[in-house]
Order: C-alpha cells, then structure tokens, then sequence
DNA sequence: CTAACAATGTGATAACTGTCACACAGTCGT
DNA sequence: ACGACTGTGTGACAGTTATCACATTGTTAG
C-alpha cells in the first residue's frame, strides 16, 4: 500500500469507514464494478470528494470503468488497519457494555474482544456469550500485559474512567476508546478517542432549536 | 439571547456541548466564578477557541474575571436548547436501545422519553422503567403525531432503519437521531444526525495502524 | 487501428475553521 | 480616585478541508 506521508483529514478517515460498511452491502455478483457517482449515492457523500478520500492512498480505480467492489473494500480494510484482529478488552460490563459485548460489527472489522472487566462482584466470575470472562478491575493490569490487548474501551461511571484508563495504559495498552463523557488524561504515546453520544443529541436539540427560531 | 446570522461551525457546538458536561461538574459555592483557561483545562480545548465559541453567540464573561459558571451553564444550555423538555421515543428496544432508555443523561439534557416501540411481540406491551411503554411497531405514526413527539431515536437492525424512519417522519417527526449503520433518508424538512460507533472504532484502528507503520 | 466515450485522479481554487495577539473593560489595592 | 492588573472579546492571519474543472487513461464499438 502506497500512503502519501501528507496529513489525511479525520473526516477522511471517517468516510472510508463509511464506504467499506457500503461497499460490502453493495458488493454482488451481478454488480461486481461501481463508480465514485454510484457508491457516492449511496453514502450522501459527493463523487469528487470520495476520488479524493482515494486519491491520498492511491490509485485503486479504472479510469472509464469504476471500482472492483470487492477489490476496493479490501484496499480500505487495509487503509484502515481493520483487515487483522485486534486483541480488545471491554471494562465496565453495564448496558452499554453490553450492548457492545454483543455487537457483531466488532468481529467482522477485526477487534477481537478476549476478555472483559467489572467491579461488581455478582459480575465478576460470569461469562459473556460462551469465551468472555468478566474479570475484577484489579487484574487490569496484568491481563492486559499478558495477553497483549492493544485496545480497551471504556464503559464505567464517569468517575471511574480516569482510573480505569491508567490501569490499562500501566498494562501497556496502545489505544483507548472512551464513552464515559470525560476527557480522560493519557500519555502521549496512546491513542484515544473519547465517543460522544450525548454530544450527538445535544446538537441535534440545537439544530432543532435554530429551525424553531429560523 | 444574541443569535448572530452567521453559520456556526459544527466543532463548535459540539465543544459546547463539552463546556456544559464540565460546568456542571466544576460549579461549587466555593468556586462561583470560572476562567477560560480554567475550562479549557478541563475540556483540552484552547482558551481563545472557547472565547471564540462564546462568542459567535454573545458576551458572556467579565473582562478581567472570567464566567459565572452557573450562569454560563444556562446560557449554553438555551444556545444549544436543551434547558427545556424534547418529547422523545426510542424505536428499537434491544441491547443498544435499553441503554439509552437507562440512560440518565436524557433527562438532565432535556430530552424526556415517553414511549418506545419494538416489532418483537415479547417486548410489547412490557414496560421501560415503571413509566415508558413498549408499542408495536405500527402505532408510531398515531402515536407520534398524538403525543407530539419531536425527537426520534433509531436502535433497530440495519434493514428496518428506513423503514422506521418512514413511519416517524409520517407521524410527524421533527429529528432523528439514527444509530443503524446506514445513511437513512429523509425530507429536507426533517433534521437527521447518524451516529457512527463503528466509524469511531475504524479510526481508532487507523490511528494505530499508522503510528505502527511510522 | 482508431476514434468516441466514460469515469478516474489531481492541481487550482474556494470555503471553512482554528490560532494569535492585543485592545478593551471590569476589579482591586492603595 | 486612580493605576496596575487580569482575563475577555475579536479582527487579522494561518492552516485545513471541500469543491470544481479538466487532463488523463483505459475500454469498446465500428
Ligand atoms: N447507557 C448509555 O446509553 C450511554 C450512552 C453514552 C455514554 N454512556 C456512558 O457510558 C458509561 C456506562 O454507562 P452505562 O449506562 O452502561 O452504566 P451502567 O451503570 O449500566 O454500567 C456501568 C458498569 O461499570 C461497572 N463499574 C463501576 N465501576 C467500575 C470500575 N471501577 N471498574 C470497572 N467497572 C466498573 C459497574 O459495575 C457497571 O457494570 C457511563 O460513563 C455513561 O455516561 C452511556
Ligand atoms: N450494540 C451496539 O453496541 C451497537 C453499536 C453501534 C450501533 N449499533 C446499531 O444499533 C442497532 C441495534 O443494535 P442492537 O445491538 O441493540 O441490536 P439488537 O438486536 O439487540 O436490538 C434490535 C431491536 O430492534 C427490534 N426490532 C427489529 N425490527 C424492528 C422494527 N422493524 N421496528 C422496531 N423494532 C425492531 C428487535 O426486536 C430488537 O429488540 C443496529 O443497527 C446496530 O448496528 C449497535
């Protein structure tokens, strides 16, 4: 793969992510090529603008024809890095947690969830479908270490994040997916992304509010 | 309050959204009064770029002191509208979904939920936390339209995202916050927010990916 | 073989967003 | 009362991202 050492946009990065949830649904048999103005249709998103998504990784079109979907969608995987598995660790086992547990999107983009964490002690012991453990918070640390796990997201209370993320990070963590609505503080070498759904509903309450007062 | 015509950047009013989280976090009889560089502390944002997010909207400090926290708390929560009650409903009652309809964050923001809807005939007719019903499915139209329901919320499977999202805007919906992994379509009228988990994971992987390739 | 065609890849340009420096307006101590 | 001080508000500037137009290149029909 040939990637240009310029900086990509994030928004970039999103939209590819977009497109490979849009090329696998699109990719049949009896459709096997498609082109910027067709998967553009499909995602909302202008056929200039994904020629350009591309077009900072290189070439993966026929100029006159189109895209190989399935050749296409392996090409962003690989962009992506969602082409492996990712050895992840879930903590906090609510609803959330849960929720996310037993999200197939995870499997199919490569992040294999091989164990979880609690602090509730009716948890802890527990399995979640069949070959999660659910593992008390303290052994944070050493599970991480030892079983190589490069990513952890986060589902506590909001009081607990802080302490959570350092655990993982002292078991050598790469990267941290945050949901809890606090931005918790890591060392440079981590990479984290804290979610924000609450951040989500309150801008569609003031889109909402600004057509209501036009 | 002071609206100027001028288009906000979404960054904006998503940091804001972060600026109310922590201010109602930090505010304390002890601690009335709040700087910028105080807050932006807290949030990791600049100080100038809060200033300026203020100030698309109005003047709300003290020159030389800095912000009222509470007041500038509810100063926010008008801009971004969400200090009054949005009637909601969750379609979609399944893992992803009751985490949502747990979720004390709704009530705090505004955003009151008064009923939810499943095709599963086990679900309906049980209920959410004593007060929120489970309806089938085909009463949202009625159901929307009657109880004035402004805000939508969709944790179906992939394939009936449209589908629902048809039935609300019949019913008369205002906004749609989609959570299915699909760019649902909708009239120009209604405002549509697609959240998208999987794509914050993707980037994540990509962001490892990348430091790992150097 | 060649010409008409179709859709990509990309440089130029426009639009948007964030950063910075500083004028300005309140506050507090003397 | 007034000057030193502090932190806001904002215009100018820089950096980033999206849009557009079109040159380019592979395909296909005649
Ligand atoms: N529920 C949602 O829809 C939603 C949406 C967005 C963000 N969030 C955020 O996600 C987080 C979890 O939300 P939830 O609704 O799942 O809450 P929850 O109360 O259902 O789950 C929290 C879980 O974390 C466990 N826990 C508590 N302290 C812990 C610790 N120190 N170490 C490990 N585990 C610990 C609890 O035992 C519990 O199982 C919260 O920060 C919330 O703000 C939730
Ligand atoms: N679970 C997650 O962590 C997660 C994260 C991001 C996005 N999502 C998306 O959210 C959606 C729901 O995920 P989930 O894990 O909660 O799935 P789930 O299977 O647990 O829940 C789906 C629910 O929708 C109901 N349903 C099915 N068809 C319906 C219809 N036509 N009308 C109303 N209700 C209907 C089902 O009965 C079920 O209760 C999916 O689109 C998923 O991709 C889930």
């Amino acid at each position: 793969m040939k990637t240009k050492d310029s900086k990509i946009p994030e928004a970039t990065i999103k939209r590819l992510s977009t497109y490979v949830n849009y090329l696998g649904r699109l990719g049949t048999d009896s459709n096997p090529v498609i082109s910027s103005e067709m998967l553009g249709e499909s995602c909302q998103v202008s056929p200039a603008q994904i020629r350009k998504d591309l077009s900072y990784f290189g070439e993966f079109g026929v100029r006159g024809v189109g895209y190989d979907t399935k050749k296409l969608e392996a090409e962003i995987k690989d962009i992506l890095g969602i082409n492996h598995s990712w050895p992840t660790t879930v903590v906090g086992v609510g609803k959330l947690g849960q929720a996310l547990l037993n999200f197939d999107f995870f499997r199919k983009h490569g992040f294999r969830i091989i164990v979880a964490f609690d602090s509730d002690p009716r948890k802890i012991g527990t399995k979640i479908t069949d070959d999660i453990a659910i593992l008390p918070t303290n052994d944070i640390e050493n599970i991480v270490n030892e079983k190589k796990i490069s990513i952890g997201i986060i589902t506590t209370p909001t009081d607990w994040a802080q302490d959570v993320a350092d655990k993982l990070v002292a078991g050598g963590i790469k990267g941290i997916l945050n949901f809890a609505p606090i931005k918790v503080k890591v060392p440079e070498s981590i990479t984290l992304r804290n979610v924000s759904i609450t951040s989500e509903l309150d801008n569609l309450a003031y889109l909402l509010t600004q057509k209501k007062r036009q």
